[in-house]
RNA sequence: GGGUGAUUAGCUCAGUGGUAGAGCGCUUCGUUCACAUCGAAGAUGUCAGAAGUUCGAAUCUUCUAUCACCCA
């Protein structure tokens, strides 16, 4: 064997030998019914590894290992999202760098673009979760996209029929609708998104106050000087209304200006109206809460069409909406019937003039401008506030007015906050469980239509409303906010036009547009009634939502769904609780009426070792391909488990990577010690736990049965840290510090029994250190598992174990404790006397009892090997110049009068008792404390008594010691 | 403004009522035949502060301070 595992030379080999075994499908070493099933959460097609990935990841993988080295029928189900914007946008870009724009191609021609994108292009991070180590059923892997129309070969599954079939069974059980409502409007995509997607970002901006002039002559008594107590002592006539706005430019689709009704400066004025500087129009005054009267003037303009809290207060109060922008948040004016009602045409010839076609910001400049120069400018104040943001674009969000699809998600949230709350759905920790149910019981409707190309098209065809008995057809406008057009929501094309046809009871033909459509209107003789399909997509997220039934299969009655679904555990990061989890929940319930999973393990994210969120920006992101590179992926997987503490960050840096590399280098030099003695080629059949004689093979046999119900019980309860830092514990503290060392007197000078016992045990002992660290650490393991001939299974199919503690031996716990406690005590004492490691000396022994004679006995070599002591003496009186080593049972000393410095060994002891003391002191305090034997339990009262009478003894033994130096003088 | 959490060794963090821990770093010693990606020994703590509950509090309760994140 090697000096070290080389990591770099084996991972993709080993990678490969599972993949070529199908180690990984579905099903593979299944040895019970159970099954367990992980669902990943799909990353993005365009998705490339980072930190958070490898973490979600390792987690997965390790529950998905040791799930199927149990026999359980496992499969982790792997897959991408189609990731409509991010797409959509590298895609634009690719052809940006040709001078092109998707308005160039058709629809079909760009959507063939982005297909040949993502099969050249959106593998990418398919590869790199194998380099991690992955153990998913990549036969089985999923794309939401995929059996989309236009699909090219090789894109096989079904995935879209499930999301069509999903719409149309929400559309018909009333969870979804299409209405014209104020949406979150990304200008630079020239889409709606949902509310999640919006990034709310501080920055520093501007108040500007406006003068809207009161109409019909109506004044107010404005307070312009106050007394100490707050009292109006002064006030001032005005026939205007000052407003205060960040955006001025919005103030073209004014309809109103609210004040709170109970306002006493405003009262008289409500229900009148203010005329609307630069347009003209009449704003009616209305009253409602929202105007608070604290801030600024207690006026505030009102524009419906631009804003989601006058929307509201619109909504309630009657003002019309009136949309002054377009798709790209420019301003639209000409043409714009709803702007021109009401007022003076040379008001409105003006402001097309100047603003139409203008980019809102410019429009925000000329307003001002002109503002200023005719006076109705109030004034302009400082003001840092947040706006909102696209978190694809960057660019700042628009509330805009457009027909939309929304799941009605009051309807459907119920089952998904009622599984939670009786325990159908565990979310840890705890303080996600809580985030969750809180946005489920404060739930919104849920935008899900999007106006991209890349996408689960809608599948809902529009036609003309059927309007009287005659069946006059008609269709309202669509910039109007009445009436929608007729929707035959099916999942095929043929159901609707059979659907159509039988409502128009005429044939019916679907053309490209609605354009195309009303071209000639509905006349009522006409042969057929033109029918087109809605052209919006559906939000990613949307198709996402049923991830766990449409990657098993859903609508077909497939094996997979009967067998996997519901699926077990979802392992996720918490910026995704609301994006997916909740919504799958919601959707798995309104479609099949099932939990997707019963357990959702919610991790934190990955900071830089400040504590800082890795971002591009900063340079401080560490590439997890970099990371493997350099120390495996394997250091890369157990550090993040090791710091996978529920409910927080993680602080990643690269010591601590090294440090469990190292570790693997350990657990490799333990082996080769193995290998150099005879242990790891120890016939198969001897390979298992021995009859042991020794006191060592039986302690270590028993220290194994613990690890390994340290380890379940740590994987059961989801506690990752827990198990690897167990395994760091026992491997390295227990197996290579110790047993390694214990077994050398065996292995080199002890009966051809002893040795084949030790060997046997030894190559158990690792045997199981590989299996119950190849969750953890798949590569190195597996490695070591094959260096070892004739292996029924490779390691990643070995059964995991299922002894326990029954394992233990307690004599021979005690006594390995013992002979521990006795060669740390001797070593810390040769160290503190400055006596040169490799000095071999003779040791001296009094008032040694039976059990202490017999452990020594039995473990002289290896006690005489470890202490480098080359004889026992027993002897009542310690001679001049002994240092003392007390222990349980026992005085050891060490003659050492040549070396020892008094004053040195009185401190030494003395340090030792101080610190026993104060241990004494409070034992003694707790037992003399009636109390405390009347309330403590039992066992614990039982220990303190126990643990107060060794120190005790320990005490005298120093006590003595001490005492023996001061008649030294 | 609302919510959720955090504060323990120089650093990063475990630790859900019973003797304060780990890794890294640091100091001293050591190339003895698994490993210098190593071994041995060692130093380091008002468990943020205050009050309370308890025989007993890092742990439970309340308040204060500071920090972080999420939602408005």
């Amino acid at each position: 064997m090697e000096k070290t595992f080389n990591a770099a030379e084996a991972e993709s080999r080993i990678y490969d030998a599972w993949e070529q075994a199908g180690a990984f499908k579905a099903g593979a070493n299944a040895k019970r019914d159970d099954t367990f099933c992980i669902m990943i959460p799909p990353p993005n097609v365009t998705g490339s590894l980072h930190m958070g990935h490898a973490f979600n990841n390792t987690l997965q993988d390790i529950l998905t290992r040791w799930h199927r080295m149990r026999g359980f029928d496992t499969l982790w189900q792997p897959g991408q999202d189609h990731a409509g914007i991010a797409t959509q946008m590298v895609v634009e870009r690719d052809l940006a760098k040709e001078g092109k724009r998707r308005t160039d191609f058709t629809r079909q021609e760009f959507l063939k673009k982005v297909w040949e994108w993502k099969q050249t292009s959106g593998g990418t991070i398919i590869n790199q979760l194998k380099r991690l180590g992955a153990s998913c059923d990549w036969s089985r892997n999923a794309f939401t996209m995929s059996g989309a129309p236009g699909a090219p070969k090789g894109e096989d599954g079904n995935f879209h029929d499930a999301v069509i079939r999903v719409f149309v069974d929400m559309y018909n059980k009333g969870y979804i609708y299409r209405g014209k409502r104020l949406v979150n409007w990304d200008p630079h995509f020239e889409t709606a998104i949902s509310d999640l997607e919006v990034e709310q970002v501080e920055q520093d901006g501007k108040m500007w106050r406006l003068r809207y002039p009161l109409a019909d002559g109506e004044t107010y008594q404005h307070p312009v000087e106050w007394d100490e107590d707050g009292t109006v002592t002064a006030t001032e006539t005005r026939d205007y209304l000052t407003v205060a706005t960040t955006r001025p430019e919005t103030m073209l689709g004014d309809t109103g200006v609210a004040v709170h009704p109970d306002d006493a400066r405003y009262t008289h004025l409500i229900g009148k109206h203010a005329i609307l500087p630069l347009v003209g129009r009449r704003l009616r005054i209305v009253a409602d809460d929202y105007a608070d009267p604290e801030k600024g003037t207690g006026a505030v303009k009102m524009t419906p069409a631009h804003d989601f809290n006058d929307w509201a207060v619109g909504e309630r109060t009657g003002l019309r909406a009136i949309n002054v922008m377009n798709t790209k948040a420019a301003i639209a004016l000409r043409g714009n019937a709803d702007f021109a009602e009401g007022c003076p045409d040379d008001d409105i010839a003006r402001c097309i003039e100047a603003l139409d076609g203008i980019d809102r910001y410019e429009a925000r400049d000329w307003i001002i401008q002109t503002a200023e120069a005719e006076g109705w400018l109030d004034g302009i104040d400082a003001d840092r506030h947040m706006v909102p943001h696209g978190d694809r674009s960057k660019v700042a969000i628009e509330p805009y007015l457009t027909d939309q699809w929304f799941v009605d998600t009051q309807k459907v949230v119920q089952p998904a906050i009622d599984a939670v709350h009786n325990g159908d759905v565990t979310i840890m920790p705890d303080q996600d469980r809580k985030v969750y149910l809180h946005w489920l019981e404060n739930i919104e409707p849920w935008c899900i239509s999007r106006q991209l190309w890349w996408g689960h098209q809608i599948p809902v065809w529009f036609g003309p409303e059927k309007q009287d008995s005659n069946g006059t057809l008609f269709l309202a406008a669509s910039s109007s906010s009445a009436g929608q057009p007729k929707q035959f929501c099916h999942a095929t094309e043929a159901e609707a036009v059979a659907s159509a046809e039988a409502y128009y009871g005429k044939p019916v033909r679907i053309v490209a547009s609605r354009n195309e459509a009303v071209s000639d209107g509905f006349p009522m003789d006409a042969a057929e009634v033109k029918i087109w399909r809605e052209e919006d997509v559906l939000d990613t997220w949307f198709s996402s939502g049923l991830w766990p039934i449409g990657t098993l299969g859903w609508p077909e009655d497939t094996e997979a769904l009967n067998k996997y679904f519901p699926t077990d555990v979802l392992i996720t990061g918490f910026d995704i609780i609301f994006f997916w989890v909740a919504r799958m929940m919601m959707m798995q319930y309104a479609v099949v009426g099932q939990k997707p999973f019963h357990t959702v393990y919610v991790h934190a994210l990955v900071r830089d070792e400040k504590g800082k969120k890795m971002s591009k920006s900063l340079g401080n992101v560490l590439d997890p391909l970099d990371l493997i590179d350099e120390y495996g992926a394997d250091a890369v997987r157990f550090t993040l488990t090791a710091m996978a503490a529920m409910g927080r960050d993680l602080k990643l840096s690269k010591d601590r990577i090294a440090g469990y590399r190292n570790f693997g280098t350990k657990l490799w030099n333990a082996a080769r010690f193995a290998e150099m003695n005879g242990a790891i080629s120890a016939p198969t059949q001897y390979r298992q736990i021995t009859d042991a004689k020794q006191t060592v093979n039986k302690w270590i046999i028993g220290e194994v049965g613990r690890i390994r119900e340290d380890v379940d019980t740590a994987l059961s309860a989801y506690r990752f840290n827990d198990a690897a830092n167990a395994l760091y514990a026992f491997v390295w503290g227990k197996v290579c510090d110790w047993y390694v060392e214990f077994s050398k007197p065996l292995l080199m000078d002890g009966t051809p029994e002893e040795q084949a016992e030790t060997r046997t045990t030894m190559a158990w002992v690792l045997d199981q250190c590989l299996i119950l660290l190849h969750p953890i650490m798949p590569f190195v393991t597996e490695e070591l598992w094959q260096a070892t001939p004739n292996r029924e299974t490779m390691l990643v199919h070995a059964d995991w174990p299922e002894y326990g503690a029954d394992l233990v031996n307690p004599e021979a716990d005690r006594e390995m404790n013992w002979v521990i406690s006795v060669i740390e005590g001797v070593r810390s004492a040769r160290a503190q006397m400055h006596v040169p490691a490799g000095l071999k000396i003779p040791m001296l022994v009094s008032d040694l009892d039976a059990v202490g004679r017999a452990a020594w006995d039995r473990n002289e070599a290896l006690i005489m090997k470890l202490a480098r002591i080359d004889s026992l003496t027993e002897s009542a009186d310690f001679p001049k110049g002994t240092v003392t080593v007390p222990v349980e049972g026992a005085t050891f000393g060490l003659p050492l009068a040549d070396i020892i410095d008094v004053d040195e060994e009185k401190a030494r002891l003395q340090k030792a008792l101080a610190k026993l003391e104060k241990e004494l002191s409070g034992l003694r305090g707790r037992l003399n404390n009636p109390k405390f034997a009347q309330s403590a339990p039992a066992e614990v009262v039982e220990e303190t008594r126990e643990n107060l009478a060794a120190r005790e003894e320990e005490e005298a033994r120093i006590n003595a010691a001490l005492a023996r130096l001061a008649e030294l003088g």
